[in-house]
DNA sequence: TTTTTAATTGACCATACGGTCAAAACATTT
DNA sequence: AAATGTTTTGACCGTATGGTCAATTAAAAA
């Protein structure tokens, strides 16, 4: 599995081909997330994401051996580039600044990276058969631990005593919403897509309502 | 496709066969909800409906020609279902009292009916193949009134001027995300299952976060 | 250059899919 | 009882699916 790197900078030719090996497998992940994401994991066949990436459908099977291989594989990709984006949020944060500037990467991430999370979505939406065990052993974890640090905030009288589990969906629910629901918002308001200047409104919106609901302002320095 | 119906209160020949009729479709419908909603509408094979409704799979399409059409059927039945309880908000309500029963509603379809939200939400992140124009032609105009209603009570200073329509937006994914995600959410609070206390403390802060960031006190008598 | 290894690909396979059909079973009317 | 209409159902069909495989090509090592 693992593959000794070399850390001249001039590249060897070893590096060159894992270097396309990788840059293959991309462009197969990425036409794998767009299919999954837009038609399930079901309505997305071999054949259509071999087209999409525009490689033979035994070519796709070459490097990942199954479909569920696949999935599995797209599915990993997102969730470690969105712990890469991930800002937390910790005690000593100033609530107000953390929570705006926490709320705006989320609404970022939905807006620009829609499929994504769509994707997420029908996994959980499924039951969750491939992303269980993660939630449960990474996911879960972690969100204790921003439970732990709101119940601080509302213990320290920083902000109102909001349960802090269901403020914390509520800022998922709001910002993910934007993703997964883009095509009934789209068509509510007659848009063809998102413009960098609904992120702000739709950032500025939400944090008033949330940051509202806790007693607190908006901060300056947006 | 109308028939007539007898409105005499001893159900004739025709009566009865008509409402074994709606009787056998229903079951078929209600299996078909279910694995709709739970493996997609690729991901459920007429077969596998068949299976769960216990009739064989030709009956399936005796009474519903096509796949196309049985999810069309399955659809249908949600929103009529749907409008059927939907509480509106109008002008002259209390704000507080009228949005704070808003919630409580969506709470209440989301925690006991999530199978229909969730088959709505994998209809709208496939881009709402089937409920594209009923958007555009029926929630699209109640979606504007709504608005109008918002927009007045912003400007009669009742409540706080927040975009009405992210507002609106924000109560609809907040109430929608504990059915569409229920199982992350499930396994993040360690639960097997929502009770009715669950639904009261996610009506409470939802309706403390969004009525307070409206500058609004709960309303008393809930 | 020769040998070895990795990547590419068209042809192929068993299975499961949505859908059809005609025959049987059942009920209703005459 | 005969005739008519409606449901039920097993058998069947063409097609698309996920996946395999052996043959070919390309690249790297010897």
């Amino acid at each position: 599995m693992s593959q000794i790197v070399e850390i001249n900078s001039e590249p060897t030719k070893q590096n060159k081909k894992e270097l396309a090996r990788q840059k293959s497998q991309a462009l197969i992940l990425d036409a794998a997330e767009r299919l999954f994401s837009s038609s399930g994991y079901d309505g997305a066949s071999m054949n259509a994401i071999a087209n999409e990436a525009n490689v033979p459908k035994a070519n796709v099977l070459y490097y990942f051996k199954s479909k569920d291989n696949l999935y599995e594989a797209v599915l990993e990709r997102i969730l470690s580039n969105w712990n890469l984006g991930l800002i937390d949020i910790s005690v000593n944060d100033d609530p107000a600044v953390a929570l705006y500037k926490y709320i705006y990467l989320k609404v970022r991430l939905a807006c620009e990276q829609p499929m994504q999370s769509r994707l997420f979505a029908t996994e959980i939406i499924r039951g969750a058969p491939y992303l269980g065990d993660y939630i449960r052993n990474n996911t879960r974890p972690w969100f204790r631990k921003k439970i732990e640090v709101l119940q601080a905030w509302i213990d320290a009288n920083k902000i109102a005593p909001v349960d802090p589990t269901h403020l914390l969906f509520m800022i998922w629910s709001s910002t993910q919403y934007y993703a997964d629901y883009q095509t009934e918002i789209l068509i509510l308001q007659n848009k063809l897509e998102y413009e960098e200047s609904d992120i702000q409104a739709i950032t500025r919106s939400i944090a008033q309502l949330i940051l509202g609901g806790l007693g607190l302002k908006l901060p300056e320095n947006r």
